[in-house]
DNA sequence: AATGAAAACGGACCGCGGTCCGTTTGGCTC
DNA sequence: GAGCCAAACGGACCGCGGTCCGTTTTCATT
């Protein structure tokens, strides 16, 4: 019988055995490995197996789905830049303009989009939003208009700026239409100050 | 040698053959049964072919790939909305206030990309866009901010009232984040308010 | 009607994402 | 350390999208 003084310390409901943890560190690694060599067509299942030296199996029961494995790779490089949002300079990170950072963050987050592009779209739905209620971005969004005094719906609002920044919308405005990205950062920032009431 | 006077007639490049567009019909009429009946999901490729009593390579001459192929069905149900658009009656169609048209417009276009929700996930880059160099939507809404005398970028401003609209965005904010179609719908009017500078 | 070349056809074939299930392994308890 | 069970493993297997290429059909020309 377990020590019931030992019971209620309450760690996650079932830790991730010792073998898997490796496996799941060696299969992201080479998943890492291989979009940056032979870029992202090339992340084939068998092939991360491979190069992990494990089985195919091992590679769904990890990661459930191609699309999972790529928002995988794709959170390592997204937690870096949420973290120079939350806790960078100004005036990407927390400053005494919040306006100024609105326009920063648009620009960043424009900037990152395009590069992570295959990866994202890769990612399909997992591609843009977090795991939580509302991705990290849409919740940094919300918070500035609220601080710009802004009154509405703000998620939706949030959810309004955000949505032109997304890989479907960038890719038919670049590719379609042929607009380049000076001008889609110009347009942004017009929106921006539409919905904000800003000078 | 070909009688030089017949030449310079300029009929399309190269009409399609008779059995050609025989299959064509056949197919996407195939197509359109087993959306209907069996869902989207079961519209494989080897069905339709099938169904319509034709080789699988032939499915693939006509639509290239499954998301052409579904990009025609959708066609199909798009042309009739469009019209209403055009030539309906108001406030949808031609009317004295671009104000009420455009708000039925969002409405419109809302249910409208629900209703057909899985179609357009399944037709994939196609399903949003049209051939030529603007979507039919975009062109229409461009049209009426420019009615409305706004002033700006009208096509990247378009692209923002639209992007809400999009499959990939309602997908986000009904299934992850929760909200319900009246709200996405008050926070597109709103939207439209602001990018308008509407009373 | 005969003919010849371009276009269309069909189905075998390939690669990949995803599943299944018999086998192995890690980490408990005694 | 022995023994047990849940968890993890691996690779054969399946279905579908997409390609390829030898065969058939259409149609313009004569």
């Amino acid at each position: 019988m377990p020590d019931p003084l030992l019971l209620p310390m309450a760690d996650q409901p079932t830790a991730e055995r010792a073998d898997a943890a490796r496996n799941r560190e060696a299969l992201l690694c080479a998943a890492r490995r291989l979009v940056e060599e032979q870029g992202v067509a090339a992340v084939t299942m068998e092939a991360v197996a491979a190069a992990a030296g494990v089985g195919k199996g091992t590679v769904f029961r990890r990661f459930d789905s191609r699309e999972g494995l790529m928002a995988a790779v794709l959170d390592f490089s997204e937690t870096a830049w949420q973290a120079s949002v939350i806790s960078g300079p100004p005036p990407l990170g927390p400053g005494p303009d919040p306006w100024e950072r609105l326009l920063a963050f648009g620009r960043s987050r424009l900037e990152s989009t395009l590069v992570h592009a295959d990866l994202i779209r890769a990612a399909g739905a997992s591609g843009s939003r977090a795991a939580g209620a509302y991705s990290f971005a849409a919740m940094h969004v919300r918070h500035l208009l609220d601080s710009l005094g802004v009154d509405g719906d703000l998620p939706i609002l949030a959810t309004a700026l955000l949505a032109p920044l997304e890989i479907p919308i960038l890719d038919q405005q670049l590719h379609s239409d042929g607009f380049d990205v000076e001008r889609l950062l110009a347009g942004w920032e017009d929106l921006a100050r539409r919905i904000t009431g800003h000078a």
